[in-house]
RNA sequence: GUGAGUGUAGCUCAGUGGUAGAGCUCCGGAUUGUGGAUCCGGCUGUCGCGGGUUCGAUCCCCGUCACUCACCCCA
């Protein structure tokens, strides 16, 4: 029998449940620092609320779920498991508007699912941690939502991430202006977004592979050349983004000023955060996900070759279920992609790996068993985590089981003890043992801890 | 969906066309009221699965499955 749990998913045993939990935790603190509010929504969506919301790839990658019967045999599918949280956030807000505030700002972690094929930091299930922002069309929301993912990312302790900015917009324009026919927009926009993996002249032969005219590739190239020429990881990055942001002026104001004026305002309002520091202006970032209008963003460091997180605004998506348009953006920060590095470069903080508890409780032979149970309770009356061992071994064994788990001290109960009204407390760390009366057992537990 | 690599004890891994190995873990003892360190002893295997070649396959060949990595795409 095949133990293994199904490709792509994973177990988590205790130690990596607590990192999952401290990640998960500071991460819900920032958001809420931010003014988010929680949101839970089923793992299962009816397939038409999912389907066409995530471009051709995303559609293929959707884990379905058989009909009963012979529809399932047939291979229909009417419900799936959620791509994402921002579709489903789409239509609890078009389920919901009339209850909800004019600025639904919600916050979601939970697990969703993708039928790709496991890699390095990738899984079939995982966790995002999204934050949204409903209502709104000011750049505000882009400026906070950089701002949330900064404060958390300096929190958990990274100081070498790129907050990767760019416009929908703006690579319209930049592509028009290349004379790129509106047909072969998609195509260009996939050979453009792996500018920084294979360089420029990987970049062209792509273009030319795709079907972009030649004579488009090379102006392109020209445009985004400028941008990401050698020694632009050594320039400042607000001088970076001024030579950037006067190269967009220039080129794509004519056509999109909209577009070129919200990432001006982006790069201000962003300015005071810890953000501020790690925004960098990027033209050849894309993304994939089909919904999103105006502004993008993607997380990175540098030893992933994937992001920590993306994002951007969405303008259209809850009009797919609500008629008309509501602005919306949000950013998803990679559960596990965050953990991959933070696990490669050890950044977790040593108390995470703490004993399953403070102090534990020795069975001497079966006639005692009701009374340890008894001086357990005590201790936990006293506010300690207790463990009692569950069976009369021998005492040796059970003092080497609660040094095997890292529990620092033990109590026993012994003949001698009982007779006289005693508890024997040991500290492991120090080897010191004392026997002191019953109701004292409390506070020399804790006068124990408190050497450590 | 495409490509490559790896599958041997609970874990990490050696190994050879001729009866299966080490370290760690685990269990017992030295120690019948005291753990870590040390010493002594002990358990553990369909060599991923199926087929082929061979007198004989864990080893060579084919297939298959699983895992890992890369591509695509993404968090």
């Amino acid at each position: 029998m095949n133990t293994h749990p199904a490709r792509g998913m994973r177990d988590f045993l205790p130690e990596e449940v607590r990192r999952r939990q401290w990640v998960v935790g500071v991460i819900a603190d920032v958001y809420q620092q931010y003014g988010f509010e929680p949101l839970e929504t089923p793992a299962v969506e009816n397939i038409e609320t999912l389907l066409g919301k995530y471009g051709e790839e995303g559609d293929k990658l959707i884990f379905k779920i058989l009909k009963r019967g012979d529809g399932g045999q047939a291979g229909q599918a009417d419900l799936a498991l959620r791509y994402d949280l921002t579709v489903p956030l789409a239509r609890v807000v078009a389920e919901y508007h009339a209850r909800l505030p004019k600025f639904f700002k919600r916050y979601q972690v939970q697990p969703v699912w993708r039928a790709d094929r496991p890699q390095k930091g990738r899984f079939r299930e995982f966790y995002q941690c999204d934050a949204d922002a409903i209502g709104s069309r000011s750049m505000v929301i882009e400026a906070e939502l950089l701002g949330a993912a900064g404060d958390v990312l300096e929190r958990l302790g990274f100081a070498d991430y790129t907050l990767r900015l760019n416009h929908r917009g703006v690579l319209a324009g930049l592509l028009e202006a290349g004379g790129v026919s509106a047909e072969l927009q998609g195509e260009a926009l996939v050979a453009l977004d792996k500018l920084d993996k294979i360089g420029p002249d990987g970049v062209e032969a792509e273009l030319t592979s795709r079907g972009v005219p030649d004579k488009g590739a090379h102006l392109l190239l020209e445009l985004f050349g400028a941008v990401t020429a050698p020694g632009r990881l050594a320039t400042p990055q607000a001088a970076f983004n001024e030579d950037v942001m006067a190269r967009l002026e220039r080129l794509v104001g004519p056509a999109r000023p909209e577009a070129v004026v919200e990432l001006r305002q982006i790069l201000t309002l962003v300015t005071p955060s810890a953000a501020g520091r790690h925004v960098r202006l990027d033209p050849s970032l894309a993304r994939g996900l089909s919904y999103y209008t105006g502004a993008i963003f993607e997380i990175a460091v540098p030893d992933l070759a994937g992001s920590l997180g993306g994002g951007g605004r969405y303008d259209n998506l809850i009009g797919m279920f609500l008629g008309g348009d509501v602005p919306a953006c949000g950013i998803s920060l990679g559960l596990e992609r965050i953990l991959v590095v933070m696990g490669e470069r050890e950044m977790f903080p040593g108390g995470l790996g703490r004993a399953p508890a403070e102090v534990m409780v020795t069975i001497w032979n079966l006639d005692t068993v009701p009374d340890a149970l008894s001086l357990a309770a005590e201790l936990r009356s006293a506010g300690l985590r207790v463990e009692v061992y569950p069976e009369a071994d021998k005492i040796g064994r059970q003092f080497k089981y609660a040094s095997s788990r890292s529990i620092p001290v033990v109590a026993v109960v012994g003949d001698d003890e009982a007779a006289g009204g005693l508890v024997t407390i040991k500290d492991l760390d120090s080897g010191e043992q004392q026997r002191v009366p019953r109701a004292e057992a409390g506070d020399r537990v804790r006068a124990a801890l408190a050497g450590r």
